[in-house]
DNA sequence: AAAAAAT
């Protein structure tokens, strides 16, 4: 199967060719000809499935049928609406827009808060036909009459299920109450709430439902690690895996509230890594720099809310660390959705203080995974920052005492400067780190054949799962 | 319970 195949346009299938894409993945392969056909969808996708380019590419296949060469702005009334519920999100979204649309005359903006309007109204007069935006900005030009949606054909909903956590449905339901009724609609969301059927029960004609990832289900690409540690020492051990998975590998850490974004991200700071934060306090400049930075490579470490949890596309991410456990188990698929990402491997560690531990269970039900964890000598659930720093030092001693070409315990959370020992395989809590290793433990039955495929001896999961570098696991050298 | 989003 091509994307030749599925119906599209010679002008996007030069642009798929452009972006280095050859085969369509699953659910493109289902939604294209769905959504060229002209019928509404619900989709059960999780990203880093393809969906965006599934949505995107029958979009800009049916607007181009009557694209308008036309440089007058009343040509180009807006044909195609996507709606989104993070900046960031939108931003992505458009950019895939604009590369797939790149033979195409279409016209296309990108409408959010936090940035000057005029720039969006100036575009808007001159005319667009497809929009993507965020919800609260978009209702800001409906009401300043810069923007007019009584000739939209085509309405897309991205992660629907966080627009509805968001408290955005009535804001949707307003918006949608503007299109006209004779359209096509599409639907994603990577859960399906009562809430949500009934959303789209109300916005979706006849739907077809496509559904790739089973629902609740996190990428078998990804392996899961869970670090039982006191609460007193959770800054420290972080400091210390993150050293420990040093060589340039890029951690997204996520924490629960914007206060404690801000002040560990400075943490990390003065231990002197390069690490940044991003969340909603944060000015849309700020916010752009610090993606920008983490994509690009400058940044090392991003601290993030559950801002980032979603849709973020973020090319080769191996690293999800959890410091704080997030408030519902749907949110811990969501954050480790980052990672492991197109069918490359990933590593989520959770660091889990015995307050924390109603929310793993929890966690580990609903993906049907129990969780392996791993101790650290000093940074247990016990651990007292005295301790901890005892057996670190130790560790230190030990390390001096030891040959020098044997491989070392790890260095001690604050020596910034003390010569890197040299990666070991085996952890001090004795797991070893040598053997491939894929998380799939408790697999209900549904799963077990894919649990079969996702077994550490299987030459598939093999090739998936590289040898494992110190403690955050997953990169061999 | 916190986060996100219009100013």
């Amino acid at each position: 199967m091509s994307f030749a195949d599925l119906g599209l346009i010679p002008e996007l299938l030069k642009a798929v060719e452009d972006a280095g894409y050859s085969d369509p993945t699953p659910i493109q392969s289902q939604a294209i000809p769905v959504v060229l056909e002209g019928r509404d969808v619900m989709g059960g996708a999780q990203t880093g499935t393809g969906k965006t380019a599934g949505f995107t590419l029958p979009l800009l296949n049916k607007i181009s049928r009557w694209a308008s060469t036309s440089t007058s702005p009343a040509r180009h009334p807006v044909r195609a609406l996507i709606l989104t519920p993070t900046r960031e999100l939108a931003v992505q979204v458009h950019e895939a827009v604009q590369t797939y649309a790149k033979y195409l005359p279409i016209r296309t903006v990108c409408l959010y808060g936090g940035v000057d309007i005029r720039p969006q109204i100036e575009d808007l007069r001159r005319g667009v036909e497809v929009v993507v935006a965020t919800p609260g900005r978009l209702l800001d030009h409906i009401e300043q009459r810069s923007i007019t949606l009584g000739q939209v054909e085509i309405v897309v909903l991205d992660e629907a299920d966080r627009m509805l956590d968001m408290g955005f449905i009535p804001d949707i339901r307003r918006i949608l109450a503007l299109l006209p009724k004779q359209r096509q609609s599409l639907l994603f969301s990577a859960t399906f709430s009562e809430e949500i059927k009934r959303l789209a029960d109300t916005m979706l004609r006849d739907p077809q439902l496509i559904e790739v990832a089973k629902r609740n289900t996190v990428s078998e690409t990804i392996t899961h690690r869970v670090y039982p540690v006191a609460a007193a020492v959770k800054k420290q051990l972080l400091v210390w895996l993150l050293r420990e998975a040093e060589g340039g590998d890029q951690v997204l850490v996520f924490v629960s509230t914007k206060i404690e974004c801000g002040r560990l991200s400075r943490h990390l700071q003065r231990e002197g890594i390069a690490a940044d934060a991003i969340h909603g306090d944060k000015s849309q400049m700020q916010r752009t720099e610090a993606l920008e930075g983490f994509k690009s490579g400058a940044i090392r470490v991003l601290v993030a809310t559950d801002v980032a949890a979603r849709g973020l596309d973020i090319d080769d991410l191996p690293y999800v660390v959890n410091y704080e456990l997030p408030g519902t188990a749907e949110d811990y698929i969501h954050r480790i959705g980052r990672t492991g990402r197109a069918g490359k491997h990933g590593n989520a560690v959770s660091l889990v203080s015995p307050d924390e531990h109603q929310k793993l269970a929890a966690i580990e039900k609903l993906i049907k995974l129990k969780i392996p964890q791993h101790t650290v000598p000093g940074f247990d659930a016990d651990a007292s920052p005295d301790s901890a720093y005892r057996v670190v030092r130790n560790q230190g001693a030990d390390r001096r005492a030891a040959s020098a070409s044997r491989s070392a315990s790890p260095s001690a959370p604050r020596s910034t400067s003390a010569p890197r020992p040299a990666r070991s395989t085996v952890a001090p809590d004795g797991f070893d780190f040598s053997r491939p290793y894929v998380a799939k433990e408790a697999l209900n039955e549904s799963e077990s054949s894919a649990a079969e495929s996702a077994q550490p001896d299987s030459p598939r999961s093999a090739r998936e799962s590289r040898p494992v570098a110190f403690l955050l696991g997953g990169r061999g050298r």
